[in-house]
DNA sequence: TTGTATGCGTTATCAT
DNA sequence: ATGATAACGCATACAA
């Protein structure tokens, strides 16, 4: 009642293994060297022991699983999901399946997802994240790449096929918004910490990961406007909808309440959004608020959010096919993909109040 | 330049791979029959190579991969995120990977996701899914129980372990709560089309992924109420956001506008509040309105969404352990959890209007 | 047109 | 304490 392998076929059909083999495959080159009768009988004997070839002798015997591996910064987000939803298609669409796993949570681990992911996948699919920021990982992101691994990464990489997308430029555009709206004191929701991190206090993340492609251009537009950066006006938190809650309640109760704030994702701007109402606070009449992102939701909230997208399933459908072709030329030079993030005014930016 | 295997680590160590295995693994059974010496060799060996056990070679000779697989009626739907995020969890403190795949737009492949999945993996966690409705489907269903393969399923079923949770109770106690409001007239917006079913015109689905949990008490609700069971009052209509926009648009434009809404999902109560919205209309004060599932954001929007929680977290961490178990002991009877579903009232609902 | 034999990288059983 | 070696299930080069 197990299994039934190659030789149960061979044997019930009365011909050797190569044979079913042949048959199974479609016969490879071209060439069709299989009599039609003995295809029947193979098919019969198929048929009724319900075979199916074994996926991991097949995997070992030609050295590929059609499996790659995606390693998300947090589950929990959304704007993750779009992405792995990009790439769950793309992937199905070449054949390929998809092994996911999830890096939050787990600093210590990173590492050891790392190789796990690359022991039994074709090819990784990175996203910026904290985990790979850990000397081990680097180490092990090393060996790979040195062993040529076929990888390519969501964010920049000096030596990875990557597919970026930051919001740099829609910073910029955000906060010519903003001012020219007369905003002056805008405040920024900055919920770049993990859970995790609270133990090993790690430095400022680098890379659009840790939110530097926000947190600079805002800056920037601050002091190009001849704005004191205050420090006051940036609270670091966490990811999840609550920080963003919190991290609004703590700036909206501020002695000099800012006008405007900058929330680094869409859940965070929800969560500031929420804040706002139940501090009696009208948006866009009394508080501007714009998000990233454009998670589906953030057009049918009421006010629409404005914010600033990136397509992400895109940029996941985009990595895909970047790996797919590295896996199939491991010797073409590196590439990258730029895919434009757009500013997006809705409804829940106005004019400062007086 | 390539993969290093087990012979390239014996040969630099002077030993044979047998050995090599012996210190990879710990040595199996207890006895430590390797000599410190000859171990540090070889671990200094398998450091200076980077060699890492081949998982696929591992997997045909242990018969095993500690991998399972997810199968996803909808990707873009946060409810089963949420149980893919508990999956993921289980899985990854119980050392198993995550074969992920979505079933959605994939009607006529729904089998062959099911042979891909089964042969690469050592067990399998399916949801309540059009895809498995097919007759194709159940064959391929009935042989991979026939053949003990590990399954779990998330939803009712007569032969295979399941973790269960619908919404019938919780349904019963919205219709309640809303007719004790005096409400008469209360709208379902019956989100259960996937966009492939158009196609082929599918017949009304069973079980509760086709919603049946919340359509039957919500007729049987109406009937105890003495109130009629008004077809105009039910849309069908696929399960995005629009798609619930667009039905609440359909049924808040009738001659007899109703006061109440249930919305199968959240995210179509979403679509319902916009185009409440945009109709003018107050929530709770001129319509109330039921979502369910209880999504993050369901406590953050204004208003707080009425709505019931079926905890898919802990579905997806329930079904994980089942599957686990299973898989230790394939003699085990069939077993069954449920994971009860609660009606959480929150600010959108309330009186009827007059 | 089909069968034989070999190897993919491991682990585990037997020797030594 | 360690080394040969036989599977695991499959695909293929080569023979027949």
């Amino acid at each position: 009642m197990k299994r039934p392998t190659q030789i149960d076929v061979a044997r019930l059909a009365g011909v050797s293994t190569a044979t079913v083999s042949y048959v199974v495959n479609g016969l490879a080159d071209g060439r069709v060297p299989i009599s039609e009768e003995t295809r029947q009988r193979v098919l019969d004997a198929i048929e009724q022991l319900g075979y199916e070839p074994d996926a991991r002798a097949q995997a070992l015997r030609l050295g590929h699983s059609q499996t790659i591996g995606l390693i998300l910064p947090d589950i929990h987000n959304p704007h993750f999901w779009q992405t792995a939803d990009g790439v769950e298609q793309e992937l199905r669409a070449a054949g390929y399946h998809l092994l996911l796993s999830s890096a939050d949570l787990d600093a210590d681990h990173g590492k050891d997802i790392f190789k796990e992911m690359s022991r039994r996948t074709d090819g990784l699919i990175l996203m910026s994240a904290y985990v790979f920021q850990s000397e081990e990982a680097q180490k092990i992101l090393a060996q790979l790449l040195k062993r040529r691994f076929p990888i390519a990464k969501i964010g920049e990489h000096p030596a990875i096929d990557c597919v970026v997308s930051n919001y740099e430029t829609a910073t910029r555009e955000a906060m010519k918004h903003l001012l020219s709206l007369q905003h002056r004191r805008i405040g920024l929701i900055y919920g770049v910490r993990s859970p995790w991190e609270d133990r090993e206090t790690v430095d400022l993340p680098v890379g659009s990961a840790g939110g530097l492609d926000r947190l600079l251009p805002y800056q920037d537009g601050l002091r190009a406007a001849g704005l004191p950066v205050d420090p006051e006006l940036i609270v670091t938190c966490g990811t999840s909808i609550e920080d963003g809650y919190q991290a609004a309640m703590q700036l909206l109760n501020l002695p000099a309440r800012p006008t405007a704030l900058l929330a680094i994702n869409d859940l965070l701007a929800i969560g500031a959004l929420r804040a706002a109402t139940d501090l009696g606070l009208r948006i866009p009449a009394d508080l501007s608020l714009v998000g990233y992102d454009d998670i589906p939701l953030a057009s049918y909230l009421t006010p629409r959010l404005t914010t600033s997208s990136k397509d992400m399933v895109r940029v996941g459908r985009e990595a895909v096919k970047m790996l797919l072709t590295r896996i199939q030329d491991p010797d073409r030079p590196q590439q990258k993909i730029e895919v434009q993030a757009r500013f997006i005014v809705r409804e829940s930016t106005g004019p400062a109040p007086f």
